[in-house]
DNA sequence: CTTGACCCTGACGCCGGCGTCAGGGTTCGA
DNA sequence: TCGAACCCTGACGCCGGCGTCAGGGTCAAG
C-alpha cells in the first residue's frame, strides 16, 4: 500500500509517517517511481505509536519501545540497557500519572467545593498534598 | 519579596515568573526602583501553577482554574462557564490519565515477559490493577 | 569608585510534532 | 492531451514554556 492509504487506514496523515520514517519508528520500500510502499503490518504498527504517542510519550520514547509493542517480542534485542531504559520510562510514566491523578483530585475537590455552594471548607488537604509531594518528588528521576 | 526570592521560594526561576505574569496568572507591585515587589501570599499561589504545569495543564488552562486554587474562593468568581470548563478539562485529563495508564500496564507486562526469559518477577500487579481501576472509575462521570 | 549581585525590557532560540507551502514528478480517466 | 489526484524532497512556520543573550539600571559593600 501506499502512503495515503497508511495513513487512512491508521488514523493519521502521509506527511506524520513521513515524519515517523525520518525518526526511524518505521520503514518503507519504494516502488520503481520512488513512492514508498508498506505492507499491512504497519497499519498496527502506526496505530500504536499514535496510541503511545496520544498518551504523552515523545517519539523517542516510542522509539524504545516499539520493538516490544509490535508483538514480535522475539525481535527485540531485549539488552540490558534496554531494560534499563524502558524501566526509567515506566517511573517516569508512572510519575507523571500520579502528578495528573493528584491535580485531577485536587480539581474534582475544588468543584465539588464551587457547586456545593461555600458549606464546607478545605476538608482534606492533608492527603492530597502527600500525593502531590510523592508525584513531585518521583518526578525527574535523572 | 523581589522576584528572585519569590523564584526560590516556590522552585522556579524569574524568568518564569515573569512569564506567567505576562500571561496574566500572577500580578506584582513595583518598587520606586521599577523592581516587581510581591507578598507572601504569591508563593503559595505560584506553587499552585507549578502543580498544574506539572501535571501537563497549560498556561491558559491554569488561568481558568487560578481564582479556586488559592486559597481564597471568596475571590472566584466560580460562575457557570468557568465550572464547565473546568469540568471539561477534567475530563480530558482523566482521559489522558486512562490512556497513560494503559501503556503504563502494557509496558510493564512487556517488561515482565522480557524479564521472565531470565528471571520472572519484578511485578506489583496488585498496585498495577488499583491504579487502572482508578483511572477507568474516573472516566465514567462523561 | 568600582565591583558584583540583583533587577529591568525586549527579542531570539529551542524542542516536539507535525502543517503547509514550494517546486517538481507519475499515473489515471475522460 | 489534459487535468486531477496522487506521490516526492526540502524547508519554513507554529504553539508552549520557558532559556538565554543583549544592553542597560540599582544598590550595598569594599
Amino acid at each position: 500500500m501506499r502512503i495515503g492509504e497508511l495513513a487512512a487506514a491508521a488514523g493519521t496523515t502521509p506527511r506524520a509517517l513521513r515524519h515517523y520514517e525520518q525518526a526511524g519508528l518505521i520503514t518503507s520500500g519504494r516502488a520503481a517511481n520512488g513512492y514508498r510502499t508498506y505492507d499491512a503490518g504497519a497499519v498496527v504498527r502506526v496505530r500504536n505509536i499514535r496510541a503511545l504517542l496520544d498518551a504523552g510519550l515523545t517519539l523517542d520514547d516510542v522509539r524504545v519501545f516499539l520493538p516490544c509493542l509490535d508483538g514480535d517480542v522475539t525481535a527485540a534485542p531485549a539488552s540490558g540497557r534496554a531494560l534499563e531504559v524502558a524501566r526509567a520510562r515506566l517511573a517516569a510514566i508512572d510519575a507523571r500519572i500520579a502528578a495528573q491523578t493528584a491535580v485531577r483530585d485536587k480539581l474534582a475537590a475544588a468543584l465539588d467545593r464551587a457547586a456545593g455552594t461555600r458549606a464546607r471548607q478545605t476538608a482534606r488537604p492533608a492527603e492530597q498534598a502527600e500525593r502531590t509531594e510523592q508525584a513531585r518528588r518521583g518526578r525527574s528521576p535523572e
